[in-house]
DNA sequence: AATGAATGAGTATTCATTCAT
DNA sequence: TATGAATGAATACTCATTCAT
């Protein structure tokens, strides 16, 4: 592995683990198994560091989530595809990565906007518009009611990320028996949302 | 106002913007308009006085949520009560105080395992209860369909949760209109979830 | 004395023998006395700390020089007074103080363009027209050969501070006999050139 | 050009830049167009490095100082070869590579007793020596009044190194017109204070 | 010979904590 | 109680020196 690339994996287990104004440099070089002082071969300051492992994730996180799609089967039903998504997401939302950039996201990344706007473009809209579309889709093929794609794409992510964070902190919220049952709970209560009323 | 509580706030906000570590005391002291010293008549240390703003904002949390559940009126329907309880709690969850409270449950928390139990159990399952409550009425009273009330609370408190945390941060989430307009899309949507299906 | 007296003294005998660059901020808190940090409670960083201490001593080597002359008697002649001027000048030059300043000034005062102008008008120009004055005063009782006085007065500097720079370096300038000598000698010297010539 | 030679020549530049503390090897290796490692087959440390940068820029200059020398014609009167060693001077001692050496022997060369010596030996007194057989032979020839050569000749260096000096620092010494006039002021000052006086 | 990545001791700077007043 | 000057351990950052290639 390149060693830049091994830097920014320590820095962000400390990083992750202890902010931006608690993780040491001596801890994340140690963690790398270099010297402190090799981390500025290749990063000017701690917080180009930070920025820099936060950024990478980032796209990381991009190119993960889109290897999953390529993957999706052709699969034609709009309720189908949300199933095949939300399981992904489910997967993926409560990866200790995603977890931890999640709460840097949360608790640091104000002092950063570039980066805001960058995880908002390419992270939270891309996400948004995808599931917008298969919501379109299951509008226009009759299998939902009419309702605001976009807006309802919000409920699915609020519904999903909420339930990952808490996953990642059982302390927190207890369990409602197996992962596997909360992904389901959540599919059959989202999808009856999205199903037409009775007349 | 007693000066525990003059520090407790200046601590609150420095706090709120820098986490714990990034914090300095001599920030809080100018901000509560004392001296350095005079913290340490009042807190051991710094992690000290984290912990008991922490604490004390959950308190006060609390209490300030009772006192809004008091003036409730005596609406009989599920659903009425419902709507009334996501006004209030979408108008308490966008508060500057929750907000700061929120980010910092996230971020550090983990490294109080006593204040993670306080919150869980102070905030958050009372929180589920009340919600979980209102829900059975409403099955009891078929306003709703037979579903499991405390898996319908988790649902309600995500989607509330979720989108007063988008609405605190518009850069990451652009707005939908207003925010009265957002609840009524909420209530709408989760409502619409849990109302009997067609046969 | 006071504290931020105390640090610029330790500061210029640690600049003095040192540099900027070569001075270490742990020397000079041991030499005055306190722990490292305390010198940033008075001085934001070591750049501004060498500045203050440049610019400190500065003034104080005027009012120095000063208060030597406020002692001058009402001697008459240009001749009486260059002769008391070389005195003072010869002792005060070869001051330790003076010494290191002249030191400093010559190795670092580049990259501190303020403090260049701020030496050359009030030490440099000064002492010129002070002399200069006398010059002049000497050409038109006839003491002195018509000469451009300004020059002259550059004359008079050039040959007092070289050999005050030299009697301070005796490995790099054999000393000719005492220091009481080389005063008479060049003040003969110097002198011998204003008289007027011959016809 | 060799390639310790090529090293020399950018430590003087740095060295003389930032003196011996404040000049990085990195910077040296850069402006000698070199790997920084490239510099320790060559000189085992940065001390070794700034004492040979300054032995042979010593050496340097006084070959160039003796080429010079050989140029001189026959010419007899003491005067025409004090005028013609003082314009000698005025061009070498205003040189960059004298100025830079003059300031680092001034700053740092305290720290290195041998090459004070080895300066004091082969720079100053042989200088001084030249001067003062001139002037010897100028009292011999009955064109200067008598004095102690030696003492002359040290005003000599005086007033040629010190205006040498200022006019490297104009933003200290104000110019007085072109650099030709001063030469030509410090000719007749120096002269006429070594010709005879009226009886 | 030459490189330049890597090291780690060294140094400037920060900041929680103490304490004399 | 309250202060704020003082401390010194902690930590970011630098840079002379080494060494595998």
């Amino acid at each position: 592995m390149a060693r830049p690339q091994q830097i920014l994996d320590a820095a962000f287990r400390e990083f992750g683990e202890r902010g931006l104004a608690g993780a040491r440099l001596d801890d994340i070089a140690k963690r790398a198994g270099i010297a402190k002082g090799t981390i500025y071969l290749y990063f000017p300051n701690k917080e180009a560091l930070f920025r820099e492992m936060v950024r990478s994730t980032i796209v990381d996180a991009i190119s993960s989530a889109e290897a999953r799609r390529d993957s999706w089967g052709p699969g034609d039903g709009a309720e189908a595809l949300l199933r095949q998504l939300g399981a992904g997401w489910w997967e993926f939302l409560r990866t200790e990565r995603v977890q931890t950039l999640n709460r840097l996201v949360m608790a640091e990344l104000r002092q950063f906007p570039d980066l805001v706007a960058f995880f908002a473009d390419e992270v939270i809209a891309r996400g948004r518009r995808l599931v917008a579309a298969i919501i379109e889709r299951g509008i226009a093929r009759g299998e939902f009611r009419p309702l605001d794609a976009m807006l309802a794409a919000r409920m699915y992510s609020a519904v999903w990320i909420a339930h990952a964070n808490w996953a990642a902190m059982p302390e927190l919220h207890p369990t409602l028996g197996s992962e596997e049952h909360v992904l389901q709970e959540m599919l059959d209560f989202y999808l009856s949302a999205l199903r037409p009323t009775a007349p």
